[in-house]
DNA sequence: GCCGTTTTCGGCCCGACTGTTTTCAGTCG
């Protein structure tokens, strides 16, 4: 059992026993373990193996002990026993903003609700409002929420995927028979949510995946077993399909399955076009898709089966391999990143394909947080982190004192801060640290610092923390008022929405990145896979209006500074160069760059 | 349920906002 799927576990625990009324310090101690579990850089099976499993922080001998059972035997009794207790479906009602545990639970047990689809009913039946401490407003709030978890239809973050499918293709290049495997699908084009995780191995015909992986210990269902294709269902929930096909078909196959449906059509229409068919270019249905394309494309030209003796055979397909096509319509290869036909293939053809940004570019992330308020580590571990990958400068940037939960700074704590951070500065070689802070934007739109206080600061990140549902004009008004600040050099997650659980504030985004070209304030891209704000569209939007972009995780502990990939996969969906993004300057350029130096 | 002692018990992030009430419980960050 990986370290991910006892953090689940843990969290389903916990919000079970939060929803049965147990005591909230209980539950948070298994929330707690989950996220530190989650965190862990070592397999919590080794800490078993070795009984140290109290080592880990957070877990205890009650925990233990539960763990130890998961790791024995896959399964919790305690967690049955729970199931039983409380309908497992009255989780996912949690999701819904205004919607708590108390709440939930009360409309069990007078309703006996116990799906969403049941609760959408009792709301549209105005059953909710008869409950006592709950109104017309409930209802509402009820039915908004179901609306947003139908848009999201069981789609999982790319945070979540991306690492599963890593993990799934090192286990399968494991299992005989496989030479090659590669992410396919919306996974491999990096998009924010996906539906599913794809996979194409380059496979022997005695190969042994559907052996191994029908019978592997984190798949809970065989939902499709063919001869080129199997498709499961993990432990965890996620769909996942993988394509097995021989040398000469990996690499069409490979674009196909990256997609994205509009993009291949494009191309298609582009063969066309030059008189060519799909079969000239190499560019035929899999035999596997060719049903299931009928009904995507709607284009019965290029689904006919496919003739092996007209394909011409590449030598040593691979990835690499997929120029080929491109090749054949006379087109530059197009990264994944931009396969969504937002114009990527008019570019190529006139030869304007963005030379986009890349991990290796970026050499500071100017968001960071440390234990002087939510953040779990100290300044120099943070920046010998940073160093570590590389980095050449980090801003340190705690919370303002409003934010309360945070430990917001006190004026005191930020000196204090100064201090230490211009004492590691001559301490630490290779690295920069910038004196920065994330100050929230107040309801009126005024800083939580006066001007005095901002003006010594390196850096100032301006966030909306607080009064999300403000009205438009109202939230505009105070965002605005943010960016026209003379000491605000960056606008921190601009949308505030966190992915499947919180939608945007009601801002104008397009007025947003206006306002940046006007007043000269940078947009972040806040790289955390449950943020991804601002998306690759309005990326794409303030790269047209000149609007630079800081590439930022926002971490509050060493690991989710590796959440810079996230970051910055979504600027390359935006059309990115290195030029555009801040923190692939060198620092004097950066600094100088500043409003506040301006 | 965990942790760290002042070592077997008491503290653990706390205050604002919202929707429901008419004094407050629930939710959220």
């Amino acid at each position: 059992m990986t370290n991910l799927e006892i953090a689940w576990t843990l969290t389903e625990m916990a919000d079970l026993l939060e929803l049965k009324g147990e005591a909230p310090y209980k539950v948070r101690a298994y929330r707690r373990a989950a996220g530190n579990i989650k965190n862990l850089e070592e397999e919590v099976s080794n800490f078993y193996t070795h009984g140290t499993l109290e080592k880990i922080p957070g877990i205890g001998k009650n925990l233990a002990a539960k763990i130890s059972e998961l790791l024995r035997t896959g399964r919790s009794t305690f967690l049955e026993d729970l199931r039983k207790e409380v309908p497992p479906g009255l989780r996912k009602m949690l999701v819904i903003p205004g919607l708590g545990t108390r709440s939930v639970y009360q409309i069990y047990m007078h309703l006996g609700v116990q799906t969403l689809a049941e609760l959408e009913k009792a709301a549209k039946n105005k059953q909710i409002r008869k409950l006592p401490g709950m109104g017309t407003k409930t209802e509402l709030a009820i039915l908004r929420g179901i609306r947003m978890l139908k848009e999201e239809q069981d789609k999982i973050p790319l945070g979540v995927a991306l690492p599963l499918a890593l993990m799934l293709k090192d286990q399968l290049l494991a299992i005989q028979g496989v030479k090659q495997v590669e992410i396919a699908g919306s996974v491999r084009r990096g998009c924010e949510m996906v539906g599913d995780i794809d996979l194409v191995a380059k496979v022997t015909p005695d190969n042994q995946v559907a052996a191994v992986m029908s019978g592997h210990p984190q798949v809970k269902e065989v939902l499709a077993n063919e001869p080129e294709r199997l498709a499961l269902l993990s432990n965890l929930g996620f769909k996942v399909e993988i394509i097995m096909v021989g040398s000469e078909e990996f690499a069409s196959t490979l674009l196909y399955a990256t997609g994205s449906a509009a993009h291949r059509q494009k191309l298609l229409q582009l063969a066309a076009e030059q008189g060519k068919t799909a079969r000239d270019i190499g560019f035929s249905t899999p035999r596997w898709l060719a049903e299931e394309s009928k009904v995507l494309t709607g284009n019965h030209e290029d689904i006919k089966q496919k003739d092996k003796n007209k394909t011409k055979v590449i030598k040593n397909p691979g990835l690499n391999e997929e120029e080929v096509f491109y090749e054949r319509l006379g087109l530059p290869y197009i990264v994944p990143e931009l396969r969504e036909d937002r114009g990527e293939i008019e570019a190529a053809q006139k030869g304007e394909l963005p030379q986009l940004v890349s991990l290796d570019h970026i050499v500071g992330d100017l968001h960071m947080h440390t234990n002087y308020s939510d953040g779990a580590e100290d300044i120099k571990r943070m920046a010998m982190a940073a160093r570590e990958r590389g980095y050449r400068y980090i801003a340190i940037t705690d919370h303002s004192r409003s934010l309360v939960v945070a430990r917001g700074l006190s004026i005191e704590q930020i000196k204090a801060q100064r201090a230490e951070i211009e004492q590691l500065n001559q301490e630490l070689e290779d690295i920069t640290i910038l004196a920065g802070i994330e100050v929230d934007i107040l309801k009126d739109g005024s800083l939580d610092y006066e001007d005095e206080i901002l003006k010594e600061f390196d850096l100032v990140i301006a966030s909306v923390h607080s009064g999300f549902s403000l009205e438009q004009d109202r939230m505009m008004a105070r965002v605005e008022k943010a960016l026209r600040h003379p000491y605000v050099d960056i606008l921190g997650h601009p949308t505030g929405r966190i992915l499947g659980r919180r939608r945007p504030y009601a801002v104008d985004v397009k007025r947003i990145i206006e306002l940046a070209a006007e007043t000269g304030t940078i947009l972040e891209i806040n790289a955390s896979p449950d943020r991804l704000d601002l998306n690759d569209n309005y990326v794409r939007l303030a790269k047209d209006y000149g609007v630079p972009i800081a590439i930022n995780t926002d971490a509050h502990d060493l690991k989710r500074m590796g959440e810079m990939e996230y970051g910055v996969i979504t600027a390359r969906r935006g059309w990115l160069e290195p030029k555009d993004v801040v923190n692939t300057w060198d620092l004097d350029k950066l600094l100088a760059r500043l409003k506040r130096n301006r």
